[in-house]
DNA sequence: ACGCCGACTTAGTAGTATGGAG
DNA sequence: CTCCATACTACTAAGTCGGCGT
């Protein structure tokens, strides 16, 4: 279980209980508002048009001539490639039928399985790779000619749990039928996760186990479970505990044979054939059934996601390709030849009815190319920015209601890399990004402080407080004006739609996403600049990570601190505590041995005053106490050892034996704590001085891995360097300076970012 | 004109592999 | 060599955005 620090779900009791209680019922709030202020016709959804009357219109600064779509347009730039591709996009369509009703399957899936099998391990390399990167690539809406595939693999069947295993009612064991034992199970394994303790995830579970079990003929021993809170599951859960143990108390050999059985399963499925070339697939596996586990406060949380089935299944292939066989006797829902996509399979989930695509993995040429195109395209905003920058700035004073939102809302987009922050249904949780902030959002200090509190994707808490342009302000100030109140939006003209056919204007294809990368790969190139080609390869990496890091905030990729946080952040601090005593030791070791060092160089020796003597005595105790550890440690698993080999265990006396060191060592630290003199072991001072020296460097390692660690640990770096830097800048970076690329991507980022390895040379700039 | 939905990118975390300290 | 913490991968949820149908 994890802890995270920055409390996003913002604790009841800071909020006011009307904020939190319209937090939560958003929705209901709303529309009861809407039914009877007169608010509701203007300021929900049909925003644009009904301008003129708006209350907020009469403000002074805004005059009725409001002017709604009339945006400012420049750069023209919008080229014809686009209709062109379109057409060709219909046409396609037309072409493939988008229901091809369960095809005869033919034989021979060997036919495509053949080669496979004998040459993956090496097929990536060289000869004729191909290097999409090298190739001019005109139509973007066909994503091949030819796509063959093996199909998905399906989890396994439900495995019936031993009979004397059960869930218990009320103190009774409840004999399951396996259906309803399946999903009861699901539950135990998370028992001791925090899901099992959300209300709404026990709620939902406990509805959805009900009608399983209903539907499966209810308890075979006639009891009939009606309260979730009268349910035991923790014999499952012990039971599921000791399976893992056993795996992991297997074999190496045995481990190994498994591991290679499922690697052979799975052999055929991890590729496929897209025109002609072999590629990787990514997520080849059907997802499992389990519990829905919705981040944040997702009111269908710990529902039953169900077992997905080939009937479920479309594959996505070419007219001619071999159609792989469907597990035994069951049929593949459909069969489709659609080339205008880039997914192989699909399925419906039950959760939000939405889609579910088994894809090319990340190193695959298609992914590879939209990912080229995505920077190319944020790049490309370095032309149109200072344009768009100068325009929100001029239109915050627009006479015009909705160019002002629309100004701000670039503004925020902009500088603080927000999110688009499109519309949120009832059934999911209760986020926002720029055009769904509402009033309780953003908090005006004037004279222009403004504080963001808001919940961004993923439920992570979203938490600024900065200043803003003066016009910002004035702007914000008007559209919270009376009779906004929380539970209003802040934005009441504006979706993600009207923002991003207003940036269009500016360049073809540029939306609020693409600032997000604009400004990461920008921050990152002017962080990188920065750094001097000096010192060693780690301290460069530092650097490295110290300016991933900035962009990793600007776009508020966070993470849970891990459970052993704080405690090795303590270790970490004894531990150079430690070393200091060290250090000093070792320099009143010199005092001792030659006083006249002393009067050389008093700075040097200055330190050993700071050492109080309670925190040397709390060191002392701390390092017997390890010693002690140590030797009862080493005790214990040598006789564990023994007896596991049938040997004569070790008698108590050898115990008592090494217990004694750890005593002579504590009486030798007693001694100098009082008499203040170190048993000196080498006189050779200049030998010691190099002591010192090694150990201040230690010191200052330990003390960078310490600041690092803690700079970390609720920033996740990985979020940008995956989605938003160029990785063109991590290769330039290397080769600059001479820092192994496989120190800052690892093998599979090498292999995602292959286009940029080969393509950036040294003067590459974002 | 607009809301819905299909297809894609972006996101944090759980679980496993790995490698460095003791 | 073992153990533990960290690194990395696999997984899947949660966004964005364009296009389609009404």
């Amino acid at each position: 279980m994890t802890v995270r620090l920055k409390d996003e779900t913002s604790s009841e009791d800071e909020d006011a209980p009307l904020s939190s209680s319209i937090q939560r019922t958003k929705r209901t709030i709303e529309d009861c508002d809407y039914e009877d202020d007169d608010l509701k016709s203007k300021t929900v959804n049909t925003g644009i048009k009904k301008e003129d009357n708006d209350a907020y219109d009469s403000d002074e600064a805004l005059s009725k001539v409001a002017k709604p779509k009339k945006i400012v347009k420049r750069a023209k730039k919008a080229v014809s490639k686009k209709s062109s591709s379109s057409n060709a996009k219909k046409s396609i369509k037309r072409a493939a039928p988008r229901k091809t009703p369960k095809v005869v399957r033919e034989v021979s899936v060997e036919q495509q399985n053949a080669d496979p099998e004998d040459d993956s391990k090496e097929s990536t390399e060289d000869v004729d790779e191909f290097k999409w990167w090298e190739k001019e690539n005109d139509d973007e809406s066909i994503k091949w000619t030819t796509l063959k595939h093996n199909g998905v693999i399906f989890p396994p069947k439900y495995d019936p749990l031993p009979s004397h295993i059960r869930m218990y009612y009320d103190g009774n064991p409840v004999d399951l039928p396996p259906q309803a034992e399946e999903v009861a199970g699901f539950f135990a394994a998370l028992l001791e996760s925090d899901h099992a303790q959300n209300p709404t995830f026990q709620k939902n579970f406990f509805s959805d186990f009900l009608d399983v079990l209903k539907e499966s003929g209810g308890a075979r021993n006639g009891i009939k479970p009606k309260d979730f809170k009268l349910c035991d599951f923790s014999k499952m859960f012990d039971y599921f505990q000791l399976q893992k143990e056993q795996r992991k108390q297997l074999s190496p050999q045995e481990k190994k044979k498994l591991k290679q059985e499922k690697e052979e399963l799975e052999e055929p499925y991890k590729f496929c054939w897209l025109d002609g070339r072999k590629e990787q697939v990514g997520n080849f596996r059907i997802e499992p059934p389990g519990l829905f586990r919705g981040r944040g406060a997702h009111p269908k949380t710990g529902k039953l996601k169900r077992r997905v089935y080939p009937e479920d299944v479309v594959l996505n292939l070419d007219k001619e390709a071999t159609i792989p066989e469907a597990p035994d006797g069951h049929k593949w829902g459909e069969v489709r030849h659609d080339n205008t996509v880039q997914w192989l399979a699909m399925w419906r989930e039950n959760i939000s009815n939405s889609f579910k695509y088994v894809r090319f993995a990340a190193n695959s040429s298609l992914k590879g190319m939209s990912d080229f195109k995505k920077f190319e395209k944020a790049r490309q905003l370095k032309d149109y920015i200072d344009a768009v920058r100068k325009d929100y700035n001029k239109n915050l004073k627009s006479k015009v209601m909705l160019e002002r939102q629309i100004a701000v809302a670039c503004y925020f987009i902009d500088v603080f890399a927000l999110r688009a922050g499109g519309e949120k249904a009832d059934d999911e949780a209760d986020t926002v990004g720029c055009c769904s902030l509402r009033y309780e959002h953003v908090t005006l200090k004037p004279p222009n402080t403004v504080i963001f509190d808001f919940l961004g994707k993923d439920s992570i808490r979203f938490y600024q407080e900065v200043q803003v342009e003066k016009q910002v302000f004035k702007n914000l100030t008007l559209f919270k004006k009376a009779p906004k109140k929380p539970g209003h939006q802040l934005f009441d003209r504006l979706d993600p739609s009207i923002l991003n056919k207003h940036l269009q204007n500016y360049m073809p294809g540029l939306t609020a996403k693409v600032f997000r990368t604009y400004n990461a790969s920008k921050t990152m190139q002017d962080q990188l600049d920065l750094i001097p080609n000096e010192g060693t390869v780690a301290e460069k990496l530092l650097k490295y990570n110290a300016a991933n890091r900035t962009v990793a905030i600007l776009c508020n990729h966070q993470r849970t601190v891990t459970k052993g946080h704080a405690a090795s952040v303590q270790k970490a601090m004894e531990r150079i505590e430690e070393l200091e005593w060290q250090k000093i030791r070792l320099k009143r070791t010199i005092m001792q041995l030659d006083e006249a060092e002393v009067k050389k160089n008093p700075k040097y020796f200055a330190e050993v005053k700071d050492l109080v003597k309670e925190q040397e005595a709390a060191i002392h105790k701390r390092l017997v106490e390890k010693e002690r550890e140590k030797y009862t440690k080493k005790f214990a698993r040598e006789n564990e050892k023994r007896k596991f080999d049938k040997e004569e265990e070790l008698p108590e006396s050898v115990l008592q034996e090494w217990m004694e060191k750890a005593e002579e060592m504590e009486k030798e630290y007693r001694q100098e704590l009082d008499t203040g003199k170190v048993q000196v072991k080498t006189s050779d001072i200049e030998k010691i001085k190099s002591q010192i020296e090694k150990l201040d460097q230690r010191i200052e390692n330990c003390s960078i891995q310490l600041k690092d660690k803690e700079d970390n640990s609720q920033v996740a770096l990985g979020t940008s360097k995956i989605n938003y830097i160029d990785p063109r800048l991590s290769v330039v970076f290397c080769k600059k300076f001479g820092v192994p690329l496989e120190k800052v991507f690892t093998k599979s980022l090498r292999d995602k970012f292959k286009w940029a390895v080969e393509s950036a040379d040294e003067n590459w700039r974002f």
